[in-house]
DNA sequence: CTCACGTGCTAAATCGTTTTAGCGCATTTC
DNA sequence: GAAATGCGCTAAAACGATTTAGCACGTGAG
């Protein structure tokens, strides 16, 4: 009975209070604090003091209890990151960005999906985060319509709210690099996929696109304008579905029978999908379609064929979310409702190549 | 000035305090929580009161403090969830499996990688969550080497260890299932990707995949047995870089000149890595090597070839993981130490073939 | 008339910190 | 000798909820 290790009253193996060092040192809980937190009133603590309250506090294993200093405090020191769905390899290497920065910063994040969802359920998202006290908040492709209540960082979105800050990137550069890039090749009639009606970069890139067309002169028919998801129309994201989806778009723009020689897919995985689709078709990419996609996902660069692409410095542009969300969150002010332009880069690989002479396609099989 | 809205004291857009509704109601805060959280011993308030109170609740838009909240339960309803990195898709599979099930069971989680750091950096990751007071954990992927102080589940762990409880593949299985494949196709000799020597997988697949050649009578020689970044030997695990890896190894195994006509991959994205490079060398897939992998992640059947894999029930791991960590959380204590075995799934897709003919191998290009 | 009980609440302790105001004593200053 | 200053600390009030013990009053029973 007496061999317990000391502080014998809570015998099981709860973790030391403040009180609990208090009382071994016969110090209040307050000196304690001071010392432990380096405050500027405990200079007038004397050395002697301060080392037996350290020793004792690395004695006992003292480590405050992070819910009564975020009581205290009102901040948690946690970040909310929303996006439409974890799986997504997209997402995925934006919130590991976001991850390497929030944790170097000593802030821990709480995820959650809103497998695009409808605007009712998105607010539920949003007030969850809220509830659960974060500092503050990270949306990945998720439009807010809204002034937010919490410092607030978009990731590819493209409304201008008022007190929102912005991470995105420059469409109409990336526009311009994938069009060139397919014009040098000779493509003339460009088939693409619009984004899903609930991303947020939908509207910006398919802008781009047009008028990057336009004034390559290259055609970019709306009979070869896919939008995803858009046409079925329902509501449901399935978990993962961005390559289905691609492939089912990729059959459906075949099934137009118009002519085209290249695809611009909305992303990495929308074309890994088309091409897949074009595969089964009896197609060759690229010899029969060459097909550009946007991200470069990691997949892109082992795919078959390996994918050209234009290039989102995903990770990088989590990083920079998460120090501007801190930013805001730690007082330097400035960064509200700042736009923070990431550069896109095009990478060449090996989905595109010529096009192939006119009137070839249909039925290539 | 005297328009503002109601409350006029606090002035800014703080969220109103049980105190607040106190005042208003001119009841104590204990008469309202009571109430509010359907106290047994509310069912002396008269239905009147209680009407009034959940009134001015709505009307002003109450939400408890969920800080105060936890302080005061000792529960802060959040899991820590650990993973060797967000941005492996197959980690991300399970993850969104463990969402699912925890988001609909009013829990959130933090998320952290420890990037397959050493042991030590591992102590901090959990200290780091244990700090944040989370209910449980789920480690996926992560091996634990002594009891752990909270209800943990580890997915895909392979010590026993007290108080753990399990989320596991049926490897014995998994490894009869592709190897049957693989001889039934005409392989004898076969190469083998072990995992990285700090997933938790890895051993027990391995011991799996020799027993069952073995009473298969299939060849799986040393010299065409690779371990995953065991033997270059650095502990820096850069973020995604299963696939290069397996692209590394594919290449390293080429270099031993030692005839193969398949590859059992440790996993999909080292599978997709080797492919790349064995297209790179000049051979082709299925044709001149079989390679299956595992996991079954959302691009093995969209690459090209469609990857032959294990399929494992990523998703539903993650969920059954969820599922049991808060059984225990709350109290049905049966779940303490248990193994609860999934089932692998052969799936057949287009990355496996007949074994060529004997010794045509070496440069075919 | 006294006691018991029911009704409708509330006071106060508690969770574990942080932080401000200030106490009691000793020493220095003029 | 009085006033000021410095030293080394502490009391106590927050932060915002939950929960136990019990108060005050009214009614009915014996």
């Amino acid at each position: 009975m007496s061999t317990r290790k000391k502080r014998s009253k809570k015998s099981r193996s709860e973790r030391p209070t403040l009180k609990d060092l208090a009382e071994h040192l016969d110090l209040s809980t307050a000196t304690i604090s001071l010392v432990l937190n380096h405050s500027p009133v405990a200079a007038a603590i004397p050395e002697e003091t301060q080392q037996r309250v350290f020793a004792a506090a690395r004695e006992f294993g003292y480590r405050p209890n992070y819910i009564a200093v975020s009581l205290r405090s009102r901040r948690t020191n946690s970040i909310g990151v929303l996006v439409p769905e974890v799986s997504d390899p997209w997402a995925a290497e934006i919130v590991s960005g976001i991850e390497s920065h929030l944790l170097a910063s000593d802030y821990t994040y709480l995820l959650t999906s809103h497998r695009r969802s409808t605007p009712k359920l998105l607010r539920d998202d949003l007030e969850l985060l809220t509830r659960r006290a974060v500092d503050g908040m990270i949306l990945v492709a998720t439009e807010l319509h809204e002034p937010p209540l919490l410092p607030t960082v978009v990731i590819s979105g493209h409304k201008r709210v008022k007190g929102l800050s912005n991470v995105v990137i420059d469409h109409d550069l990336a526009a311009r690099l994938a069009l060139a890039h397919l014009k040098e090749l000779g493509h003339r009639r460009i088939a693409l996929f619009r984004g899903q009606p609930g991303s947020s970069d939908t509207e910006d890139r398919s802008r781009a696109i047009l008028a990057a067309a336009a004034s390559l002169k290259i055609e970019i028919p709306p009979k070869l304008t896919l939008q995803l998801s858009g046409e079925e129309g329902d509501e449901v994201f399935a978990p993962n579905a961005a390559y289905q989806e691609g492939y089912a778009f990729g059959q459906k723009l075949l099934g137009r029978r118009v002519d085209f020689t290249a695809l611009f897919a909305f992303d990495d995985a929308s074309a890994i999908g088309a091409i897949r689709a074009f595969f089964d078709a009896g197609l060759r990419v690229p010899e029969d379609v060459s097909v550009i996609g946007f991200d470069d996902i990691q997949i892109a660069a082992f795919h078959n064929p390996r994918l050209t692409t234009v290039r989102q410095p995903l990770r990088e542009m989590g990083r920079i979310a998460a120090r501007v969300v801190l930013e805001r969150i730690n007082g330097s002010e400035r960064s509200d409702g700042s736009f923070v332009v990431v550069e896109p880069e095009l990478i060449v690989r090996d989905s595109t190549g010529p096009a192939r002479g006119r009137e070839s396609k249909k039925d290539a099989r």
